[in-house]
DNA sequence: GAGATATTGAACTGTTTAGTTTTTTATCGG
DNA sequence: CCGATAAAAAACTAAACAGTTCAATATCTC
């Protein structure tokens, strides 16, 4: 049977994706990846193929995570859904600020094309339950439309806070933003 | 006298700016720089101290050439301008997609301060900007908190430039988000 | 056109990069 | 406790990187 590994690579997901999430792709080490994992590059290129592989097995686990908050699936379906997914889906966590996936974006032209699709698989997803929360709403205009609108706001929130002061303020957007939909 | 330099300031500026825009700092080697430029490694280091220097100077030519648009000083202020400038202000041309400023704001950990500050200043000058633009509407909210959203909003707009499909669509969420805040 | 002067291109430097290979070490079954 | 086996550590490779140096070259003034 030979040594058993010390890491499983949930664990190593876990400890990959801020540094990326911080530090974007490009701009990651293996050496920072080293470290920040604890576990040694003949053990990360046993596990992935290559830097981008790691990469986009942090995206897949981040979504998945988030996902798993079912921050837009809680009942009743409504307004009260959308304003707790702008104001609790961006992460505040230390190195952690924003969201992942949003991050991302901005590096789509040196990702590898899976991480584009991965990506905007999810907001594929966003959109559509964004748009049944606001159908709950029975608005005057398209849920879809309102939805799609909802989710560009929700990535400005979210890259803004790569910015030292954007906590505090983004509730106060957020409330003004409510309140403008509410009345659609 | 001697030799007269074969480039100006400006043109250098103007052709690194693209590659900044797309690829960000991290990725972003001399050897691009040069080949856009067209200028020899040499040149550029007489010109500029290092790669920071010139990153930051494209950054400031790029919201100096912005700003000069004057996109949200049209007589009168009011909604319009506020609409002209989410349709128009990020940029479309080629490899050029929507703004070269918030793009930026995905590197902030590996920029220099003055990058920073650089940025938060012309978010503040945009959000007086569109403060004086909506207050010209007499609503009834803040017209400063109204403001800040619009300007999340529109850093939203810029980010999603990075996905294929987000012209097209981008016009729709502008006319959705309008009617939101229009009755404000 | 000669000499001074500034630019340019190319060669060079030391470091860091992603990724590979080889050696060492730990843990298993028997 | 021994040998097989698998993981971990370390040494290594080749390329790319930002930045420097220096010789070649072009243009100015006189």
């Amino acid at each position: 049977m030979g040594r058993p590994k010390g890491f499983s690579r949930e664990e190593v997901l876990e400890k990959a994706m801020p540094v990326f999430w911080k530090r974007g792709f490009a701009d990651t080490s293996l050496q920072e990846l080293e470290r920040a994992t604890g576990v040694n590059k003949s053990g990360l290129y046993t596990e992935f193929r290559d830097k981008e592989d790691l990469f986009v097995a942090c995206l897949r686990h981040y979504l998945e995570s988030q996902g798993r908050r079912g921050l837009l699936t809680k009942e009743p379906l409504g307004w009260k859904n959308v304003e707790t997914f702008l104001k609790n889906g961006p992460l505040n966590k230390g190195e952690q600020q924003g969201c992942f996936s949003i991050n991302s974006m901005r590096e789509f032209a040196i990702l590898p094309d899976e991480a584009y699709g991965v990506v905007t698989e999810n907001r594929a997803l966003l959109e559509r339950l964004l748009a049944l929360n606001i159908e709950a709403e029975k608005p005057c205009m398209a849920p879809s439309a309102v939805a799609e609108m909802v989710l560009s706001f929700f990535s400005g929130l979210c890259i803004e806070r790569n910015l030292k002061s954007s906590k505090a303020s983004s509730t106060r957007k957020i409330e003004t933003f409510m309140t403008a939909i509410r009345s659609l």
